[in-house]
DNA sequence: GTCTATACTACGATAGAC
DNA sequence: GTCTATCGTAGTATAGAC
């Protein structure tokens, strides 16, 4: 709905138009299964997953609605094998750009861009996250091997981030800021930004995933954290 | 399933069995179609639109499915009511705490802190929020003038929070920042978090919705706009 | 591995008695 | 204003032919 809404506030938006360069995610599905999970990950995105009706997946695929169960058990388990591949591509990039030789201010500044950049990959991968987030379990995560899989491997990204804004604190670099509010502060820069979808591309006056829009949220996000939004800061 | 994922991060958690002391949204309730939205409302935070049947949400009442059909046409028009009456609530605050006397930056303290307490005065609001904000339009909200009504209240409320950026910007109280990014890093750092839920709530150690919580958010919000995480910010 | 066919449940919505 | 009964569709899932 709110496209409509915010279509008011934009007036001069002439980069809007131009269509987004969205590449499918690299290659070009080659099992059915694989071919059933990218679809899935785009309609879980899209509509959530009680939104999101096996037939719609099936057609997507070019299958009949039974097929979908010789790969997967249940709606759930795929749902859960979605997710983990979501969490599973973040903490790769997280982990392949930490710099473990540098300072917890730098550390937090390659942990946004590499978070940013695991978000802005796909248009799906914010959208699923944020929904993991917030959204009751529609089914229980604990009863599936593949919901405790993802389970896991957000609770490493958060810990590792948790780490690294308690050494920050430690060493002075940061400020004395309440840590869990700090995550959830980031998290919602990023996660929500990009997943904020045509009400952020309205809101923006642009698209969201262009590699120049990509980049200014990096920075936007940096000056943030180093400097806040206020222009001259009281007296510490 | 985030519940778990984090269960496992927390240990010193004293705080967190404590039961929130949630009150019921005011009013016990008069009218039978008072009943339904309140109910909906609830459910439609939890679950989302797709995911919540309306023989659930009659159940809830007391009422037979049919019922709901005589005080609302559709789904649809039910939902949208729901999301009219959160957008005019969380418009009510800020217009109500807007102090044009003020310049920028109190006038921005003020806004967040009215928009935390609009977020934090029902557990709902800030879930529907989010849901309206990045999800698909299940429905086309145009169709309906409960929808169109709902649009223009947040375009209302967006509108007047970009004129604040800009003003604030422009009498050199505030950074020369995006406006668009910082106001999305503004909704991420309030919106979201409260509408985390159980996710948020296992991270922050402790209730969201806790008056203490609240003030602590607000207090860290604010910091952090005024000066960012990094301890020493470089010279500007 | 994909299909047709089917089972069963839930969905949103309508009709009409009370 | 609420109910029962019903419609038509779509939901997840299974069985078995090809």
């Amino acid at each position: 709905m709110v496209l409509d809404a915010l279509e008011a506030l934009e007036e001069a938006s002439e980069g809007m138009g131009a269509p987004l360069p969205q590449r499918p995610p690299q290659t070009p599905a080659a099992s059915s299964r694989e071919k059933i999970l990218e679809v899935a990950e785009a309609l879980f995105a899209r509509r959530g997953s009680a939104g999101t009706g096996l037939q719609s997946v099936a057609e997507a695929c070019g299958l009949g609605k039974s097929s979908l169960f010789h790969h997967f058990d249940s709606k759930a388990q795929l749902y859960y094998e979605v997710i983990g591949r979501v969490f599973a591509r973040i903490e790769e990039r997280l982990t392949s750009a930490a710099t473990p030789h540098c300072g917890p201010a730098e550390r937090l500044d390659r942990w946004i861009d590499a978070l940013v950049d695991s978000l802005a990959e796909q248009p799906t991968t914010a959208p699923l996250l944020l929904r993991a987030l917030f959204e009751e379990d529609e089914f229980a995560a604990a009863n599936l091997p593949e919901g405790t899989a993802a389970e896991s491997t957000l609770t490493r990204i958060i810990a590792a981030a948790q780490h690294l804004l308690a050494e920050g604190i430690e060493r002075g670099e940061f400020r004395q800021v309440s840590i869990p509010d700090t995550l959830q502060t980031l998290i919602g820069a990023t996660v929500y930004h990009f997943a904020s979808g045509e009400f952020g591309e309205v809101l923006m006056g642009g698209p969201i995933f262009s590699a120049e829009a990509v980049r200014r949220r990096k920075r936007e996000i940096r000056s943030f954290v180093h400097q806040g939004l206020v222009a001259s800061p009281p007296a510490r």
